[in-house]
This record gives C-alpha cells, structure tokens and sequence, in this order.
DNA sequence: TAATAAATACTACAGTTGTAAAAGTAGGAG
DNA sequence: CTCCTACTTTTACAACTGTAGTATTTATTA
C-alpha cells in the first residue's frame, strides 16, 4: 500500500511552492501564487483544503494563521509521476523516450553534447 | 490554434488500439479492448463516442458497423503530451529528466551503456 | 465595546472521467 | 413477415477539477 495520493495539475502548482518554502503560511501560500498563477485567494483556499483532506499536506494553525507541512515528498512523487507517464506513453523506459526524441529530432545539437557529458560524469563517480 | 484535443488515460488506451488497427470497426476495438482491460461493452461504446465527439476520431457507417479512423496523429500527441510531462515535472527539458533520473539510481549499467549507444549512433547520422 | 479587517469554513456549479445500464433499431434466421 | 441478436443511442451517476462566491469567526483598532 504505497498511497502516494492523487494530486492535480493545479494542485501540483500549489505544492511546488509548499516544497519550496515550508513550513508557510496561508498568506504566503495566496501571496507567491496569486502573482504567478492569478488564481483567486479562494481558489488558493480550496486548493489547500484539498490537499489537506488528500493527505498530501498538514496543517497546523499557528497563532490565527495556518501553517502547512508537505506529507508527499517531492521525489517520490516526481518518481512516482515519471514512472506512469512512461509507462502510458513509451512501454516504461527512458531510453525509449530519449530515443524518440532523437528521432524526432526534438535534441538540439546542444542538448545531445549535454547529455553525453551528463553520462560520462556519471561513469566517474565510483561504481559499486 | 493548435487544436489537439484532450484525451483522458482510458480513452488513451482505446486510440492505441485504433492507432495500431485503422481502420477497425466497433467489434473489433471492443475485442482487442475487453481482453486487455477488463471493461464492458459499453464502457468502450461511450469512450468511442466521446472520442468522437473530441474528434480524435473519424466514424464512418460501414455496412451496419461503424468504423473508426484517428483524427490525431499519435507522434504528434504524443510530443504534445511529453513536453506538458516535462515541463510540469523537469522545467521543460528531456535532460533534466535524465539527469534526475541518473542521480537518482534509477538506469541500470545496461540503460546506462544502451543509453551511450543510442547517443553515438545518433552521431553517426549526417548532420545538417 | 463595537466596527473593521483578515482569515477560515461552507457552499456552488459546470465540465471531465470512469464506469456502465437501459432502451431502441435494423438485418438475418426461420 | 416476425422475432432475435448484434449494434447503436440515450441516460446515469458519483468522484475529481477548476474556479470561485458567501458566510462566519476572530483579532485588532478606534
């Protein structure tokens, strides 16, 4: 029972700022979103509930103020994420991936020297 | 006005049919489908329908039987699909991706090497 | 203490999705 | 010509999403 819950696009936005700044408060939350996004406070508000209720965040008030806490850490979820996007749409790997891109010539000339350079750094770090 | 339209994970799963079988009737996608998944009849009736609706798909009566043709070239859907993943997930780029996937142990030596390969073969190419 | 401002809580509402049951229709078997 | 069967069409319905409005509570200020 792994139960990384189920975020959305939207709710995903909200996280990433939660990550980013935790603890923080539900002003702040509103604050750094609303420029960004421009999501209504409320619509902030009901995000975070969401996420509350999803288990994804805690909160905890503080003097008059919310606090929130993440409970899914961003990797996970990132892995998590990764892992069924690659599964619906390339059979489950990366290389597939990585190996459409090229096809389709979605590299640049810059992109692939890059990355060569991001496998060669890896082949250095000892293996154990 | 790009005009891709929007396709759930289910009827995702039912294009890949079509994609792999055009043109295929409704009994047909209905076979291939409740073998693989385990839906109903109609479950696959509606997510035909809404598909079409969306104009994903083309349906044509053919006899008493529809037939159905895609609207949406699968490459392109899913470029489309993969640039939203990567920019939700990895700031945009395939190459922070891999990166985060490298760091986080998650290639084996043999995705590793098979990785370099599909690089170096990509060399090979002419380049413009 | 009473009014105000700020924050929280409750309610809303339409569109999408997963999942299908029920009803209608037309072609083929008798 | 009639009934059955295979298809198609219509309808359902709850959960999740995006997007808030309204109402209530609470701390602060006059």
């Amino acid at each position: 029972m792994k139960g990384i819950p189920q975020i959305s696009e939207a709710e995903f936005e909200v996280m990433k700022v939660i990550w980013d700044f935790e603890p923080i408060s539900t002003p702040e939350v509103v604050e750094k979103l609303s420029n960004k996004n421009d999501w209504k406070p409320n619509t902030i508000h009901t995000m975070l509930a969401r996420l509350v209720k999803k288990k994804a965040l805690q909160a905890r008030k503080d003097g008059r103020v919310f606090v929130y806490t993440t409970l899914v850490e961003k990797n996970e979820y990132v892995e998590h994420k990764s892992k069924s996007f690659l599964q619906q749409f390339f059979g489950g790997t990366l290389n597939s991936m990585v190996l459409n891109f090229i096809e389709n010539d979605k590299l640049s000339k810059e992109d692939l020297s890059e990355l060569k350079e991001i496998l060669s750094k890896r082949d250095k770090k000892g293996e154990k």
